[in-house]
This record gives C-alpha cells, sequence and structure tokens, in this order.
DNA sequence: CGATAAGTGGAGAGCCCCATCCACTTGGCC
DNA sequence: GGCCAAGTGGATGGGGCTCTCCACTTATCG
C-alpha cells in the first residue's frame, strides 16, 4: 500500500484517538437524529471542543462524506454481490432490497445518499461505477425477462428518493414501511401485467397546472 | 350565511386588502420554495412590514394553516368525487392520482399535507372525514376484486410519503417523477400477481441491524 | 529532560430565523 | 373636517447554526 492507509494517517496519537472518537459518534448521531444535528452536539459527545472538530474536518460537509464513505463503499459491494447472483433479476432484487433497508436504518445516510446521488459531493468515482454496476445489472434483469422492459435507469433514483421519503418517526416504523414500499415497487417492476407508464423524462407543466386535480378527469385509465 | 364569509371578515378595508395579498404571496412562494420561506421574504413580496404579517398570523404554522386550508378541502372533494364514480377501482386510482398531483406542483402542499396527514394540526375534523372516506373507498375497490386484499389503510400514508420523498428540483419534473411512481404504485395495488407483502406494521429492529445488508442474504425471495 | 510543533478548548463573530414592541400613519364614522 | 381606534413599518430581542481566533496544554523526539 504506497497511499495512506487512512485519512487520519499521521496524527499524533492523542489527535487520532479524537478523530476516531468523532467519527464514531457523528455516524450515531446522523444515523438516528439526521444530517440537522448541529456540530457541536457532534462535538460535545465526542468529548472534545468543537475547534478540534474543525480542525479535522473544515466543514460540515467534509465530516458528512468521511462519515458516510464506508456507506458507499457498502453500496458498490451489494451492487457486486447482485451482479454475482446467477439469476439477474434476484440480484436485481436484493440490491434494491439491501441498499433501501441501509438507508431505513441510518436517517442521515437516506438523505446523504439522496442528495449525493445525482449531483454527487466528490466521490464521483464510486458513484459512476455504482450507476454503471447497476445499468447493467438491470440490462441482464431485463434479458431474463422478469423486469419490466420499460423500467428506466432513472427509477432507480425515483425509488431511493421515494424510499427517502418513508424514513420518518421511529427506526422500526421507517423499516417497516420502506420494506413495504420496495415490495410493491419490485412487484411493479416485474415484466407481467407491465401496463403503460408515463415517460420518465420531464413534462410540459401548464396542461397540469391548468387543471389542478378539479376537473372530472379526462386523465387515462390505469385499470387494466 | 349566519358564520363569516371569511376569516377576514371585519377588517378594515386596507388591511383586508394586505391580508389578501399576502396569503396570495404566501401561496405562492411556498409552492415553489417550499415551506422554510423565510417570514421577512413573503411580508416583502407583498409589500407589507413583517409586523403587518404577524398581526394577521400570529405564528408562521397559523399562515400554512391558512394558506393549504383549501387545498386540504380539495382533497376532500376529491374524494367525494371518487366515492361518487360508478366504478371504484377507477375512483381509487383518479383520487390518488389527483391528490400526488396536488402534492407535486406544490412543494409546500407536498410537505405540510404529510406533515398533517398523521397527527393534524388542527383541521382534524376535515381529516378524520378524508380518511373514512377513503376506507370506504378501499373497501369498496376491495369488493370489486381490483385492488388486493391485502392493501392497508396506512398505505396510503405511505404513497403520500413517497410522493413526497420524490418532489425535488424543478416542478416539471417533480410532476413527472409523481406520475412514474404513482404508476408504478398504483400497479403494484392491482390484485392480480398480488405477491406476499411485509406487514405494514412496525418490526423488530434488531435483527436487521444485526444484519445490515452484507449477509448473504437470508432474506425471503420476492420472485414469482 | 526540555524544546517545539502539533493539538486543544471555549469564547465569540457573523448570519439567518421567528417573533415582538412601539412610535407613527390612516381609514372610517360623526 | 376632525377624532380615534385600527393598522402599519422598521428596529430589536432572543435563539440557533456554522465556522474562526487565540492563548494554553501536551505528545514526541533528540
Amino acid at each position: 500500500m504506497p497511499t495512506v492507509p487512512d485519512a487520519a494517517a499521521g496524527l499524533r496519537a492523542d489527535a487520532r484517538q479524537n478523530r476516531d472518537r468523532i467519527v464514531e459518534v457523528a455516524r450515531e448521531l446522523f444515523a438516528d437524529r439526521g444530517l440537522d444535528v448541529p456540530m457541536a452536539a457532534i462535538a460535545r459527545h465526542a468529548q472534545v471542543g468543537i475547534a478540534t472538530l474543525y480542525r479535522r474536518f473544515p466543514t460540515k460537509e467534509s465530516l458528512v462524506t468521511e462519515v458516510f464513505a464506508d456507506r458507499f463503499e457498502a453500496c458498490v459491494s451489494v451492487l457486486d454481490d447482485a451482479l454475482a447472483d446467477p439469476d439477474p433479476w434476484r440480484g436485481f432484487c436484493t440490491a434494491i432490497e439491501k441498499v433501501c433497508t441501509m438507508q431505513a436504518v441510518d436517517r442521515g445516510f437516506s438523505t446523504a445518499f439522496v442528495a449525493a446521488f445525482p449531483g454527487a459531493v466528490d466521490i464521483e468515482q464510486e458513484r459512476d461505477r455504482a450507476v454503471q454496476g447497476f445499468a447493467e445489472l438491470t440490462r441482464r434483469a431485463k434479458a431474463t425477462g422478469r423486469l419490466r422492459a420499460d423500467f428506466a435507469q432513472d427509477d432507480l433514483a425515483l425509488l431511493l428518493k421515494a424510499n427517502c421519503g418513508v424514513i420518518t418517526e421511529s427506526a422500526e416504523a421507517a423499516l417497516a414501511a420502506s420494506r413495504r414500499l420496495v415490495a410493491y415497487l419490485l412487484s411493479a417492476f416485474r415484466a407481467e401485467q407491465a401496463g403503460p407508464l408515463p415517460p420518465p423524462a420531464a413534462l410540459d407543466l401548464h396542461d397540469v397546472l391548468n387543471s389542478p386535480a378539479s376537473t372530472t378527469r379526462p386523465a387515462p385509465d390505469p385499470a387494466t
């Protein structure tokens, strides 16, 4: 390993200990209170001064990035597992379930992930790999005929954002909600009974604004 | 009409004009910037002082409530329309589509609605009526055999929260995303191909936390 | 065992937010 | 036209947040 084994390399022993404690505490607090827990609270729980915290992580965003770096890696490895599965559809479902569970269990990761996914922060390389891996997984799953052909690449982001939306209240409730939502969506992603879908791209807003859900419904019928 | 025609009754002419302008401006700002637009910004856009704003609406929450009161009423009437539809399943789908469109088009309403739905603010009466109406609609839709029997009452909240999650970026993109999500979910709500679902209730968290998506998957297979 | 650079803590600057107070203005009735 | 309650605006308080500054402490090495 020619590169540093850790970002905390070259630190004095006590400093390194403090840094580790900060990250650990931040992970916990972000997980069950979300990303908007104050820096002061993190410092207090880690039993260090605020200055120490800011010396290691010049900005809150840098702390968030550090804290969730391994989660992003975990996501990539989840994808690798899924790609290794001989049954692409099962791999597809499993990958989605795992990632959504990760979101449900960690409030902070949930929002950080969704925020970082479209316009990544600086982990762009990991992100691109994940996106491409998922594209491949999608392709294979479609090839088996189990995943509906009109499943769009962007539907992953759609699912992740939707999943993020149901992460509220207690962790138990969030997990249960996420489980159920994912089950519904995976069932909708299956090829059988695939009715017509609206396009994944944007559409013209004015049409809708001018008839805001109070008309007598000229919309197409989603039934059968 | 024995009751006041409006909450702004008995106000001096100029005051009433100001009040109306405040509500109008707040509606617009909330719609496309979300609920966290500052009170000062609303006052500025309405060309009144902050004191005037606070005289009419002692707290920000009261302003939000006033601004979205008619939207909540619109939701109730959407439900009434749905109940009047001779085809309960079509009514069910239409109601969900309409409400989700309302959310997608109005950022502020989207969050206000989700926030107010479980632990309502003060519009509890409307809310209860809506909940009961939806329960009836659900019952009828199930009776036709089109809506899956294990659809839970809480799945509506699940859908609304999920829909709220995809409301990001531009209004056009939000609407497109919402459309697609709702189409997917409605398709999953159909009775055919209804695979097993996780329970709508909460579950024990420890099991999951102890095997956080890195195990070799002992979970049940959602495929066929 | 000291010298020294690395590390530390807490006060506080700067900013944004909700909400209040009070001296001033103005619409509406006689 | 004049009176006065109703209405108004801007300064201000109070709180929370991110991030900075600086005098003090401590690990580490010859």
